[in-house]
DNA sequence: GCCTGTTATTCTCAGTATGAGCAAAAGTGG
DNA sequence: CCACTTTTGCTCATACTGAGAATAACAGGC
């Protein structure tokens, strides 16, 4: 049936903006893709470099973060590419950037994942209502679903952003281009598909970026050089998908030693902020540096 | 030069007996390898069931946990087969087990990187003191060595274990079989090699079993259904590498719900100890369940 | 039986971090 | 001058942490 294997890098890019976390996005026939490329068995001496080859070819922005996820590698991944002999093995990247203009479309995240953000008073329950409904009829369901949107006792935890779309995915609430796109129409959830499995590579990024926030402080690769605390606090939102209490959020980031004012302010609306910028030897003092929960 | 891509299955098979955390391998002309395997391209539906079938082939025992670390994919990875001629990815797993007798050789841990045991008074210094030395004389290393091996005000850091390996790999402290193994014999750190780069696979699994270990309760698929609490400290300081403070660890893994007591009790030496059983409950009530700093 | 050594267990105490909220400061635009 | 917005400073109760004192329950030697 396959007469090989071929290595395919996907990149989850993602900026933040406007307060929205964003993933860039390539458009084709068979719905959004991940900017991706394949392994050059001859050319490439690392899979960290032929990512950023790829990147650099299909954008050409600056990379400030790039880090492996995860290898994909389910036989049913490459089957919707008619002409394709091999099989395709995806390795998933991580990547953080400043620049948000580039070709490509940037999809906002949460068009994606509409039940992982719980900034506003109105959130998407629709999808915890579905999926309880589903848990409720299959031995084993009922607990992973409990843990996974935090029913019951259980609290909400942003970092299983993954094992909630798994669970989806597995309840047929979110079909994907290359699977069951028509056929589910009518009763899914909302959030915008993906070809093949890109968004399940989109959600294992969603799951590493929360959680490494809580340990080592990448929101600085988002933000410009200087920015004001409340500018941070807005991004870090903005990733973790939940409100912080500012003053608190103030004293972690401040007292912490994660930042350092520069003297200079910059106006805001209501009262002038003062600018800050990372100060870099944290790294140094602490072993991890966290900036969330 | 190379005809396509093979992908290599490889598994850190980590078992804690007689409070020492072993790795299985499996001899070979070229050094110690890890399990490892090919992907069967038509029989093996995912790469997780993949790995199980080899794992189930090479030793045939019990996987209480597996979990997929990271893709190796450098292009010198596989120049060591003379006869191969395909590029060879290597997809990296942990894998726990309680069982320690198989087939294949258990090696102590600590023997493969014998600087990351700090439980006794007498730990190895001698990879951070050459390290230093190396890490003195090149820009921006003396930061990341600062960093890595926890020197000056920074504090030793369990989890990066895989950033020390990768540094003393640079700086040609720990010769691998593949490479370096005979010209840098004389001045090398202690810590037994292995084929190819299944020792950088294993100290990722070291790093990520460490990681892991703070916000997930990993340790109980070592341990055997009941056990007294010292017994749980020992191998929790066995994969940490480093002493827990005995009456602080029980509150927190008592007092922290993640272990009920059985009402039983094991002779142990001197007062009688309890035997405890893992609360599995516990993950239900809260979201990060620790019993590592 | 009593002393010693060993391991298990309970408790205290100070220091630090966390969650929640009150209130003042310093701008904006009417 | 006033309402409004955002920033900033401060308090307070509660929880968690690191370090260590003190006691309990066994085994073995004498």
């Amino acid at each position: 049936m396959w007469s090989g294997v071929s290595v395919s890098l996907e990149a989850v890019v993602v900026a933040v903006t406007d307060d929205r976390p964003r993933v860039l996005t390539v458009d084709s026939p068979r719905g959004p893709m991940l900017p991706s490329g394949s392994l050059d068995i001859e050319g490439d001496a690392s899979l960290d470099l032929a990512m950023r080859r790829i990147i650099d070819e299909q954008a050409g922005f600056g990379v400030e973060y790039i880090e492996q996820l995860y290898t994909f590698g389910d036989r049913d991944r490459s089957s919707p590419f008619a002409g394709d002999e091999d099989r395709v093995l995806g390795v998933g990247y991580l990547v953080l950037t400043r620049e948000a203009a580039t070709t490509g479309r940037w999809v906002d995240w949460y068009h994606l994942f509409p039940w992982e953000d719980k900034r506003s008073a109105t959130a998407d329950e629709e999808a915890k209502r579905l999926v309880a409904e589903w848990g409720g009829k299959g031995s084993g369901r009922a607990q992973r679903v409990q843990i996974a949107f935090g029913m019951a006792e259980t609290p909400w935890d942003g970092v299983r952003a993954l094992d909630r779309y798994e669970l989806l995915y597995e309840a047929h609430l979110v079909p994907e281009w290359f699977v069951d796109h028509e056929e589910a129409e009518g009763r899914c959830v909302a959030g915008e598909s993906m070809a093949l499995d890109h968004r399940r590579v989109a959600a294992t990024a969603l799951s590493r970026l929360r959680g490494k926030l809580t340990y080592r402080p990448l929101v600085f690769d988002l933000l410009p050089e200087t920015f004001t605390l409340s500018h941070l606090q807005r991004t870090v939102e903005a990733l973790a998908g939940q409100r912080q209490h500012t003053q608190n959020f103030r004293r972690l980031v401040e007292r912490g030693g994660l930042v350092e004012g520069t003297g200079r302010q910059a106006t805001t609306g209501g009262r002038p902020a003062e600018l800050f910028r990372f100060r870099r030897s944290v790294l140094t003092e602490r072993p991890r540096v966290g900036i969330l929960g």
